[in-house]
DNA sequence: AGCACGCCGACT
DNA sequence: GTCGGCGTGCTC
């Protein structure tokens, strides 16, 4: 007997394990492990994945696997095991690692029916609920007056029975197909019967007489010139026919793309990727980090490579950071590998991307370009992985199941013999120290392609512009850069380094902020809805005509800063013309490509942003960065605030003068003598490097330490401490001597939908049992969790503190 | 998760 | 007798 082990989609800690089924005589042959199977489960009927097969149970009461979804598998073998790994590593549900593989249109929705089963007279409350239906939603019951009681008496007789079904979210994209219906003399034959008004029936008889044997009907129609009239025409004549064809999405046109072949390589180049060329001819496994300046020419390089492992008859993944961000990226590597690249990112609709990720799974594609799920790409024989920006903090995700990018495409690499490429202009410490220790191959590409030094970058110390009585946000020295640039018709780019995204609201008297009263944080304003709103629960109000603390009606909207950064900058320079982006002026998809293309007409001279500008743009004619507050962010309470500002700095200045003209860059601060902003004027990756490593070994922080933090929540502000507390003790007891375990600390937003937020964290340098006893810890609070309401969250190697 | 089942208290 | 509201155990 077949016996199918299946990990079911219920996301709880007590069904996370396999749960056996029969396999039905007529799904024998058919059914593999890695395809989506229905299952009963309990009452209901539910979604599953096949992950192996067995001969006999211990479990005496088996079912029947009611349906399979899938003719071909989703997951492959060596995405079943990565899963697991995944589930493993981040103490994750089995169910949610093996979903965050797959495109979002391939979970299941589910659903319940009340069915009508008898013709008989139903009580009248109960006929006037189905209203002559068969079946109605159970919503609609449920919205309804009748009590539960009633329908269970109603289903006890087995006049009413409910059905719980599992329904697809995939929609194909279908377009309609013109063929002829008959042979080809027939229609020659027909073509002389036509009536002789009938010109365009004819037209397009001829044409399928002629030249093809069925085509798209849009684009035959635009080719013959004529409408859907005539084909109808034809169709009942019964001399064509139309059918339904499905055709995967194709959000890029790939006839866009010029075509381009390799360029030559400089020395540094070659001596960088000539390792890698050898890993891949070998089918070793190794990784290697690329720590290149801005445009030293590190994606000719993966292309390069890539193209070495195409030659194998192999497959590439290519991560980047937010693809949207960069249409060059996905520019050069359609215009490198043409369709032969599948491109995956937030952007694209959810059909689109199911449609490219079925081009992968049929092996149409060889090359995925990609956010950080991309890095699941079903393929089989995996060559390489390339990860560019690698210090990048979208790689890791910030919801179940929490994983790195980098780490999972390590693993990879490892089953799949393959190299994994690391590339950045300023790597994450984590990397770096690997690559120092020799666990990475270190390449340095210290020279841009082009053999221009990367532009000036002059610190202005704020402090002295206020004294001096300037108090506009423009220093006096960038004020005149400006100005200089405008007079040549060269652009400029402008940055404020600011975290606080959102709006807020404040009272000019007394200072008071509008909270969410459920959350311990600010309330957004949205300007078009004229509404207060809070972006961790649903909360919503008006905005108050008075403070409700003073009654003070002097109440202040606190812009993004962009945009008060923009009225400033008008008043100051009228003339210039400015480009704000923010998240204000690019929630509508696609806005981002178009303020770009704008700027890059020279539609306008400055762009004004937030960080989503510093990355992967190239303007030719920009000669100027400017930036605004470089030291916003270092005030934060993030133990990488530093690293993180020095990599913004290095990117951002980066954007000026990469093609002929030469760049400066203007870097205003209140902290000019801060090491990060201090090297990143510098370019000194090495001596911050150096310095930073220092602070985080005296801090024991990443790299030294590794860390992993675990978030309690609970309604009883009490309860939530006395919890976390208890958790902190346990694990005390359980780590060795040089591990840390800190906490409870409240949360960085320490109250969120009403309940109470403490953490615990851990640092650690060795433990290699730590997540058995973190699993140990879940065991023992999981009734609590469950009767008790009691949250208990777990991110290994954090990024967010939150 | 989400369902059934059982126990309780309220209401009429 | 009729109803809803929890707490609890279970799902191959």
């Amino acid at each position: 007997m077949k016996i199918a082990k299946v990990i079911v989609d219920v996301p709880a800690s007590s069904t996370n394990q396999t749960f056996d089924y029969f396999v039905p005589e007529k799904f024998m042959d058919m059914l593999t492990v890695g395809m989506r199977v229905i299952v009963p489960f309990g009452p209901r009927k539910i979604m599953g994945f096949v992950v192996d097969f067995t001969s006999e149970s211990s479990f005496n009461k088996l079912k029947d696997i009611i349906d399979v979804l899938d003719l071909t598998p989703v997951l492959t073998a060596e995405l079943l095991e990565l899963g697991k790994w995944v589930a493993n590593e981040t103490l994750s549900l089995s169910i949610t690692a093996l979903q965050a593989m797959l495109p979002q249109v391939l979970k299941s929705q589910y659903k319940k029916e009340l069915v009508r089963m008898t013709d008989e007279e139903l009580p009248e409350d109960i006929e006037h609920l189905f209203a002559g239906r068969d079946y109605i939603p159970f919503e609609e019951f449920e919205s309804s007056s009748i009590s539960y009681y009633q329908l269970q008496k109603l289903i006890e007789t087995g006049d009413i029975s409910i059905d719980y079904l599992v329904k697809s979210r995939i929609t194909k994209k279908q377009v309609t197909m013109v063929k002829p219906a008959k042979d080809i003399f027939l229609l020659e034959e027909a073509v002389e019967d036509l009536s002789k008004s009938a010109k365009k029936q004819k037209q397009l008889l001829l044409f399928f007489i002629e030249y093809v044997h069925e085509m798209e009907q849009q684009v035959l129609l635009k080719k013959v010139q004529t409408t859907t009239g005539t084909v109808k025409a034809l169709v009942e004549k019964g001399l064509l026919e139309t059918y339904q064809k499905e055709v995967l999405r194709n959000p890029y046109n790939d006839d866009d793309f010029a075509r381009t072949t390799p360029l030559e390589l400089t020395t540094e180049q070659r001596e960088a990727i000539q390792p890698i060329n050898e890993t891949i001819e070998a089918n070793k496994h190794d990784v290697f980090l690329i720590h290149g300046v801005t445009g030293s020419g590190k994606t000719e390089i993966y292309l390069q490579a890539i193209q070495n492992v195409l030659n194998k008859d192999k497959e590439a993944i290519v991560l980047v950071p937010e693809i949207s961000l960069t249409p060059q990226m996905v520019k050069r590597f359609k215009g490198r590998f043409g369709s032969n690249v599948a491109v995956m990112h937030s952007a694209l609709s959810a059909g689109e991307k199911y449609d490219e990720w079925r081009r992968i799974l049929r092996k149409e594609v060889k090359v995925v370009v990609g956010a950080r799920s991309a890095v699941f790409a079903p393929f089989e024989n995996l060559g390489i992985i390339i990860i560019d920006e690698e210090h990048e903090t979208t790689y890791k995700q910030e919801d179940q199941p929490r994983y790195h990018a980098r780490d999972v495409a390590i693993h990879r690499g490892e089953s799949n013999h393959c190299p994994v490429i690391l590339g950045s202009a300023t790597p994450a410490l984590e990397s770096y120290a690997r690559a120092s220790k020799g666990v990475y191959k270190l390449s340095t590409l210290s020279e841009r392609t082009n053999k221009k030094a990367m532009p000036e970058v002059e610190i202005i110390d704020m402090r002295n512009e206020l004294h001096a009585g300037n108090r506009t946000m423009f220093s006096r020295a960038l004020k005149d850069k400006i100005d200089k640039c405008l007079e040549k018709g060269e652009q400029i780019v402008l940055m404020l380094n600011r975290r606080g995204y959102s709006t807020f609201v404040m009272c000019r008297d007394c200072g008071h902020v509008k909270e969410c009263p459920h959350c311990d944080i600010a309330l957004t304003f949205h300007k078009n809805s004229n509404q207060l709103k809070c972006h961790y629960c649903s909360y919503e109000e008006s905005v108050p005509e008075v403070c409700p603390e003073c009654e003070s009606d002097l109440i202040r909207y606190f812009g993004t800063g962009t945009q008060k950064v923009e009225e400033s900058l008008t008043k100051l320079i009228p003339e210039a013309r400015v480009i704000r982006m923010d998240v204000d002026t690019t929630r509508r998809k696609g806005s981002h490509e178009k303020l770009l293309s704008q700027f890059a007409e020279g539609k306008a001279d400055i762009l004004l942003g937030t960080q989503m500008i510093a990355k992967g743009l190239d303007f030719e004619n920009v000669t100027l960065v400017g930036v605004l507050t470089a030291d916003s962010m270092l005030h934060l309470p993030d133990f990488r605030s530093s690293e993180k500002t020095f990599q913004l700095l290095t990117q951002v200045s980066g954007r000026a003068g990469r093609h002929e003209l030469p760049g400066e860059v203007v870097v205003q601060t209140y902290t000019p003598d801060h090491y990060s902003i201090e090297l990143a004027s510098h370019y000194n990756f090495n001596e911050f490097y150096k310095h930073e490593m220092s602070m985080r070994k005296a801090f024991q922080y990443p790299p030294y330490f590794y860390l992993a933090l675990i978030t309690v929540s609970h309604e009883n502000n009490v309860k939530a401490i006395q919890s976390t507390q208890q958790i902190a003790q346990l694990l005390l007891k359980a780590v060795g001597g040089n591990t840390v375990v800190l906490g409870p600390t409240p949360s960085a937003i320490p109250r969120i939908k009403d309940r109470y937020r403490y953490q615990c964290m851990i640092k650690y340098r060795d433990e290699p049992h730590l997540r058995k006893y973190i699993n140990k810890i879940k065991s023992v609070f999981a009734d609590e969790v469950r009767k008790n309401d009691l949250l208990i969250t777990v991110d290994m190697q954090p990024y967010h503190m939150m």
